[in-house]
DNA sequence: TCCGCTCTTGACCAAGTGATCAAGAATTAA
DNA sequence: TTAATTCTTGATCACTTGGTCAAGAGCGGA
C-alpha cells in the first residue's frame, strides 16, 4: 500500500567492510572479552578508523552482539544434527569427535561465548532461555528414550550433554593450562579425541 | 649478620584490612575480569577508600595476584590428596564428588581462575607450567600404574584429569547457561554429582 | 603525656575510551 | 556530466579509571 517500503540494500562496500569488522571483532572479543576490548583495536585490526567503524556498528555492544549472533548458529549445528533414527552410541560418537574438532578449528568462537556465559550471559540470556533451551530439551529426549530402550546406560542427558560441552570446549578455552600441563604435543587433540570418546563410549555402552 | 633485619610484622588493621580487600576483590573480580573490574568497585564493595585501598595493594594488579594466590593452593587440595594406596575407583569418585562440591561451595573462585585461563594466564603462567604440571604429572603417573595393574580402563590420564575439571567446574563457570536450560532445579548440584560419578566409573570400571 | 609511626582521605592528574559531528572524498545512478 | 547518496576522517567531547600526593587523623609504645 502507499509508497514503497525503502529497502535497506546492502552496498558491496557495506557487506565488504561488516564481513571485515565482524572478522575482526571476533579476533579481538574473544582474546579480552567484551569490556577489555576496545573499539580501537578492533577498528586497527581491520585497518578502519575508528568513526568509519562506528558509522557500521553505531555501538561497540552493536559490534557485540551481531558477533555472538553471527557464530551462535553454527556453534550449535552438531546438537542439531543428533539424530533419533541412528545408533545411539555412534550419534554420541560422532557428536563429540564433530565437537571436538569445531573446538580445535574455531578456539576463538568457543571463548568468544564462554567468556560471554562466564560473565552473566546478559547478552544471549534470552537465547539460551529460548532456542537453546529448546534445542536441548529435545535431543535430551531423545537420549531418554534411548535409555529407556536399554540402549544406553541410564544418565541424566542434560548432564552428559553438559559433559560433552565441558570436556570438548576445555581444549579450547583452556588453552595455556592444557598447554602448560602437558607441554603442548603437536598429537594433543588427536589423543584427546581419542581418549573423550573412549571415556564416554565405555562409560555410556550397557554391559 | 650485624644489625637485626627489618622484621615486617603487620598491625592488626593491616591483617584486617588485607583480607576485607581480598574478600572484595575475589568477589568482584570474579564477577567482572581484571580489566572489567575497576579499583573503585572494590573499594566500595568493602568499604574503604579508594586511596586507602591503594595504601594497601600498590596497584591493581597487585590485588589481582594476591587473590588469585591466596585462593589457588585450596582449589588443588583435592587433586594433591589422590591416594595411591587407595583403591582406583574410590579415589577417582572421591576426587570427582569432592571437585564438584568445591565448585557448588565456591563458584566465585572457579570463575576467577576460568577467566585469567580464558585470557591468556599471564598472571599465573609461571604457576601453571611448574607446580601445577608437576602436581599433575605426579598424579598421572599413578593413574597410569592403576591402568597398567589392569585396575582401571585404558586412558590418557592427562585427558582424565582435564575432563574431571572440566566437568565439575563446568556448573560453576557456565552457571547462567545450565540455569537457563534446566530451569535450576533445587537438586541440580546432587543430580550433577550423582550423573557424573556413574558417567566416570562405568567408563573407567574394567568390564 | 608525648612522639613517631601507621592509617585515611579529598583533591587532583594523565591516559584511555566510547561516541559525536561537520566537512570532505568516493561511489553510484540518471 | 551531474546530482544524490554513501563512505571516510580529523578534531573534539564527556566520562571513566588507575594512580599520586600532601596533609591530617588515629594508634601504640615509652
Amino acid at each position: 500500500m502507499g509508497a514503497a517500503t525503502t529497502i535497506p540494500r546492502k552496498t558491496r562496500i557495506q557487506a565488504q567492510n561488516e564481513e571485515l569488522i565482524l572478522r575482526a571483532a571476533l579476533e579481538v572479543f574473544s582474546a579480552y572479552g567484551f569490556r577489555g576490548a576496545t573499539v580501537d583495536q578492533i577498528a586497527a585490526s581491520c585497518g578502519l578508523s575508528k568513526p568509519n567503524l562506528l558509522y557500521y556498528f553505531r555501538r561497540k555492544e552493536d559490534i557485540y552482539v551481531a558477533v555472538l549472533e553471527h557464530t551462535l548458529h553454527d556453534w550449535l549445528e552438531p546438537l542439531r544434527s543428533l539424530d533419533a533414527a541412528g545408533e545411539p552410541i555412534e550419534e554420541i560418537t560422532r557428536y563429540i569427535r564433530t565437537k571436538i574438532r569445531l573446538s580445535r578449528d574455531n578456539p576463538k568462537a568457543s571463548r568468544l561465548f564462554a567468556n560471554e556465559i562466564l560473565h552473566g550471559a546478559t547478552a544471549v540470556g534470552n537465547y539460551l532461555k529460548g532456542p537453546l533451551k529448546e534445542l536441548v530439551d529435545e535431543k535430551a529426549a531423545i537420549i531418554s528414550g534411548w535409555i529407556a530402550e536399554g540402549r544406553l546406560n541410564p544418565i541424566d542427558p542434560h548432564h552428559l550433554i553438559f559433559a560433552i560441552w565441558a570436556t570438548t570446549q576445555h581444549y579450547a578455552d583452556f588453552e595455556p593450562q592444557v598447554s602448560a600441563v602437558t607441554g603442548n604435543p603437536p598429537d594433543l587433540m588427536a589423543t584427546a579425541e581419542e581418549a573423550l570418546t573412549r571415556l564416554f563410549v565405555e562409560g555410556l555402552r550397557p554391559r
